[in-house]
DNA sequence: ATTTAAAGTTAGCTTAACCTAACTTATCTT
DNA sequence: AAGATAAGTTAGGTTAAGCTAACTTTAAAT
């Protein structure tokens, strides 16, 4: 059930370019992660076989309904961690990119103490 | 030169336990990871490769200068964000397991803007 | 000093997550 | 509608990081 780092980076992605551009392809995730397509192209059958996205060969890339809503938990928890290292004084390009890392990582009850001070703090 | 986030697990652990118990087993780093002896003995060739640790067959595994630099790293990020999360309200068992996550990711200007938090609030 | 038990190692297997090279399918242009 | 180009896939390889089973070495106990 776990899911790896790696792939909960592919779902917020494939979320965030559905919502962008209307609709996911294996080239748009490759180059926003310097991955080459097959390694995309693998990875989502992964997700497939699990049940997270909808895979059609040669086709567009389709979140299921329990992949989107894993992705957007990503998201928010990405999208709360930005503010929050914000808050602290890091700077915005730096912010984003340990949200990025820290989003796959931190526990709930962490997260929650973190949202109550992106609160006091705004 | 870049380190996982395994390798530096293995280099912290090793710090730990030679600086608790004086001397490092490999039986030890297992029961602490719940790990299999095989794959520790595996881990420490590794490492022992990249001059890390100094190792020698059956016998006692030591950090080498400048594995014990970087470990000694790892584990004042660790120490640093289990007070931090201590300082939002996270509860220790919590704030100690996140800080072990934690500490292999976030930037050093993050890490630094952390350290100033934690000086202001204690 | 032998024997036994504990610790460590070797050999060989597995999976995730990347890669390149070569091929297939789809799309776009004329 | 044919051919060229772009996108995607297949096949096969690599490395890190785990595992078990079987073997070796060391240390302890009698």
């Amino acid at each position: 059930m776990e899911l790896s780092k790696s792939l909960e980076d592919y779902l917020e992605i494939i979320y965030i370019l559905k919502t962008k551009k209307g609709f996911v392809r294996v080239k748009d995730i490759a180059s926003r992660f310097n991955f080459s397509p097959p390694s995309v192209t693998e990875t989502i059958k992964r997700l497939a076989e699990r049940n997270l996205v909808n895979y059609k060969r040669y086709s567009q890339i389709e979140l299921t309904e329990s992949g989107e809503n894993i992705a957007k938990s990503i998201y928010k928890k990405h999208k709360l961690l930005a503010e929050f290292f914000m808050h602290l004084g890091v700077d915005e390009k730096t912010a984003l990119h340990d949200a990025c890392l820290a989003e796959h990582i931190l526990s709930r009850k962490t997260l929650n103490k973190i949202k109550k001070f992106n609160m006091v703090n705004s």
